[in-house]
DNA sequence: TCCTTCTATGCAACTCGTTGCATAGCAAGC
DNA sequence: GCTTGCTATGCAACGAGTTGCATAGAAGGA
């Protein structure tokens, strides 16, 4: 399980509360992690009962009070240790490859407008994507004097996982064509 | 929920006992959905309850006995309600890119050896796809009188789904070339 | 004024998935 | 004769994740 751990890579990178934390998982950590509020909330109690994080009241003006969390010494120590764990390569799930394979018993051509849905879902995000690697990973890059010139490991690396997620809807993208391309040779009778 | 329609799927390209779609699970259909031979026990029990499948005694020579399933009417039905059902595009789970991204609040380069470690597996896994396709998708094909040539949907489709299990893992590779680059630049110094 | 929407937190019930364990027959090696 | 390993099925308990519902203040529109 490692929900714990991306929360506190949450906010390590900027205390939340946890409705403002849900609403990170649905934008930029949810491209790699998905939580619904109520696993964040049971989850994050849990680890303020066991001193991984820090809870703080903040009254607000106009809008209820929230409890902002931060990261507390022993949170750090989990993560820590969790980082220095080797964990299994993730097995995936695809329910589009069982729908894919399962359309050779029905019909195959009534397919093509879930894959072409899908396809436009990852367009999307690709493009959502880009965006956001321009607005946050261009410009000003670090200061090219030396070649050992401190770097910002938590910029670079936010990056690099962003263009994962680039690569991944790229691939994506090309295997629902390579799909759909297979699906129309079926022809419409059938 | 879909094993269910994972088990109709497998069960439809081939009857199976629990156990033998239980080792499935670990090979071809485990390339886009696992299980544990727990889970699928009770699922086709479900199954079974549901008229989804029928059961089959089969008695076996130096080995146990076993249950052979065998898709119903029912269980076609299902499947193809399922099929023409929308789903939403899947949600990631990256435990990796998690750790990457919390890399930067610890030692980066403590993170090498297990990157190494992931893209090693995806290697394998793209050499045994590669393996597959050459033993089960070459030599020949439809015959190429008419372009209206019969195709066999379902080899057609096990095939696409293949091809997208090797270009998932080619990217993987790419990326984690990538992220080790990144991971190199902060030197061994830190 | 009422209705909806947004922020903010949480309980309860349920399903899904994993882990550990148990059973049982047979085969192969030490 | 004993242990190990493979086929084959299953129970029990737990943990992870989802869904529905509840509460509550404030903003904004019909």
């Amino acid at each position: 399980m490692a929900l714990e751990h991306a929360i506190l890579v949450s906010l390590l990178e900027k205390p939340a509360s946890g409705y403002e934390l849900a609403r990170r998982f649905d934008r930029s950590i949810g491209y790699f992690w998905t939580a619904t509020h109520q696993q964040i909330y049971r989850v994050l109690k849990r680890m303020e009962d066991d001193g991984w994080v820090d809870a703080r009241d903040v009254p607000q003006q106009g809008r209820p009070d929230k409890k902002e969390y931060s990261v507390a010494d022993l949170g750090r120590a989990a993560l820590s240790s969790w980082l220095h764990d080797p964990i299994e390569p993730e097995s995936v799930r695809h329910d589009l490859a069982v729908k894919i394979r399962g359309a050779a018993f029905d019909d195959p051509t009534a397919l093509i407008r879930e894959v072409e849905r899908h396809r436009q879902a990852h367009r999307d995000r690709l493009a959502h994507y880009l965006a956001g690697q321009a607005r946050d990973f261009t410009g000003p890059k670090a200061p090219t004097a030396g070649a050992q010139a401190p770097l910002d490991a938590e910029r670079e690396l936010q990056h690099a996982v962003l263009r994962g997620g680039i690569a991944y809807e790229r691939m994506m993208i090309d295997w629902l064509d390579d799909v759909l391309a297979t699906l129309a040779r079926f022809g419409p009778g059938r």
